[in-house]
DNA sequence: GCGTCTTGATCACAGGATGTTTACACGCAA
DNA sequence: TTGCGTGTAAACATCCTGTGATCAAGACGC
């Protein structure tokens, strides 16, 4: 997939120093298991050349029950994307000199990573560009392990704040239920039979009461930054449409905003005949007027 | 190990700090125009003591358009909720031997808040201590303001994101509500159907207590510098005239400031009835008088 | 291994909504 | 009054979205 030989950054160059993961958690008290919350494990990856530190670093990460994963060298970009990491430990001195615009390019194609910058003595400009690049965090080596991997997690934390918090209780709105346990949504107990990347698409929509823009919905569902000009959300989209019409043809569920993006939020579907038929309260409830 | 960082580093390649800041304010990417994508100004606060250092920043804040707020001593974590902040930078040397016990409170009441510790020389185990207990980012004074503004920044640019409740919150002027979660405005329940444009600007408008100039506008919707003789801004202001009235005929919002620009302020419109009825202190409401 | 089916990505097109530009009328300030 | 800035309206250009079709990659059963 996707690698560029030009970059001479292979995945086959990637060595993983230690693979300790299957041990983890419930050790020592003092050990707050990372990758909590009931969210999978934590995925790191490290890029860095120093073997002593790496080596520490490995043992405590493999303690604290994050998976892990030690590079010497840059990997293409699609590659750390294809690896769905939760934070990325980064080395610029390993890099050389493209370190800044690679260090632009990964913040830019994954927004929701975490970005550690762990490199030796640099100056305030240095400091300032990584950050401003979108780098979360500068740590100058040496530093401890321990104090590093509080780092991570600080960036962690704030990132995961923003995931879904992971409800597996069904819900019911409009006419449908969504069923996050099976991954799908019925009408009754007629099945949407949604796709995998539908359902999670039509999961987003449902919980939240607010418009999302299509580069939010896209970065959310597929864990990357949408590039500029795809529209498969309004594919997908209109596949949730299509479904949700064939089995719930008076509701309405997804709206359009013009220029923004999407909003769920049921609403019956008025046809002539009730249009006809019901009573006059044509500036309806509240829900209904805000369509726009 | 350690290696000094090689020419990716380079000095040359690095943007000065000092050269950096006044692009920032003029235009350009560093620039997030306000009316778009729902992001209000930051509000920062500071608890510190160093008059030195609080001035500088301070004044670096204002340029960011930030605003801040600088306190001496730690406030009561209900008062710090009620300041609506996005960021709290914090000397713990300040608050004295109960700084850990703030500091957990703070981060447990608000999570979404971005908390930087900035104090003076510390070691690692207090630092593991201050970001285990929720801290974002841990600076060592004497550090550089540009350095603590960027990790002001990074810490903000992740918390942002799920704190859009808090900063997009509803907002009730004259007789119109604006609602950024929806992209739109309303009067009691009706919409004002504008296009994403026409809120932005209604929005960035409604944000401003003071006269706007045209091409300030333009920049903050655009989030480009608007070309001489460009009308566009005249032409919106006109279209949210028109729904304004049409939908809140006796109030009137956007004023025009003769060779100025324009000013958002919700006036209740005197009728000619009224007009003649009335007392004859007929240049009556200040705002109005404040037109020119 | 092979063909078939499902899924997801991408494209092209059409229609409509939106934004920009132009022209002219009007009003304010010098 | 003149000159310039602003209000207004409509024509025009552009962008955005819905839609159907096509294609590539993987899953699955044989």
């Amino acid at each position: 997939m996707i690698k560029t030989p030009s970059d001479g950054l292979s995945a086959s160059k990637l060595i993983t120093v230690s693979a300790m993961s299957p041990e983890r958690t419930e050790s020592q008290p003092g050990n707050q298991p990372v990758g909590q919350r009931g969210q999978a494990r934590l995925r790191v990856a490290v890029i860095d050349r120093d073997p002593g530190f790496m080596q520490v670093l490995s043992n405590r990460l493999g303690t604290l029950g994050c998976e892990h994963r030690a590079l010497s060298s840059p990997v293409n970009v699609e590659t750390l994307v294809a690896m769905r990491l939760n934070a990325l430990v980064l080395d610029l001195a390993v890099i050389g000199p493209e370190g800044w615009e690679y260090l632009e390019r990964v913040c830019g194609r994954l927004p929701g990573l975490a970005v550690i910058v762990c490199t030796g003595p640099s100056s305030v400009a240095q400091r300032v560009r990584g950050l401003r690049l979108g780098a979360d965090a500068w740590m100058t080596k040496p530093c401890h392990p321990e104090e590093l991997i509080c780092v991570i997690e600080a960036a962690v934390r704030r990132h995961r704040r923003q995931e879904l918090p992971q409800i597996d209780m069904a819900a019911s709105i409009g006419e449908i239920t969504i069923r996050p346990d099976l991954y799908q949504a019925y009408v009754g107990e007629q099945s949407l039979e949604l796709t995998a990347r539908e359902f999670e698409i039509l999961q987003l929509l449902s919980q939240s009461d607010r418009v999302l823009r299509r580069e939010e919905i896209y970065e959310r569902v597929w864990g990357y930054a949408m590039a500029h000009g795809d529209r498969s959300v309004d594919v997908f989209v209109r596949k949730l449409r299509q479904k949700l019409r064939a089995s719930s043809p008076s509701w309405s569920y997804i709206h359009t905003h013009f220029g923004v993006g999407y909003r769920f939020a049921p609403e019956p579907e008025l046809s002539e005949a009730e249009q006809i038929g019901s009573d006059p309260q044509s500036a309806p409830e509240l829900p209904a007027a805000l369509t726009r």
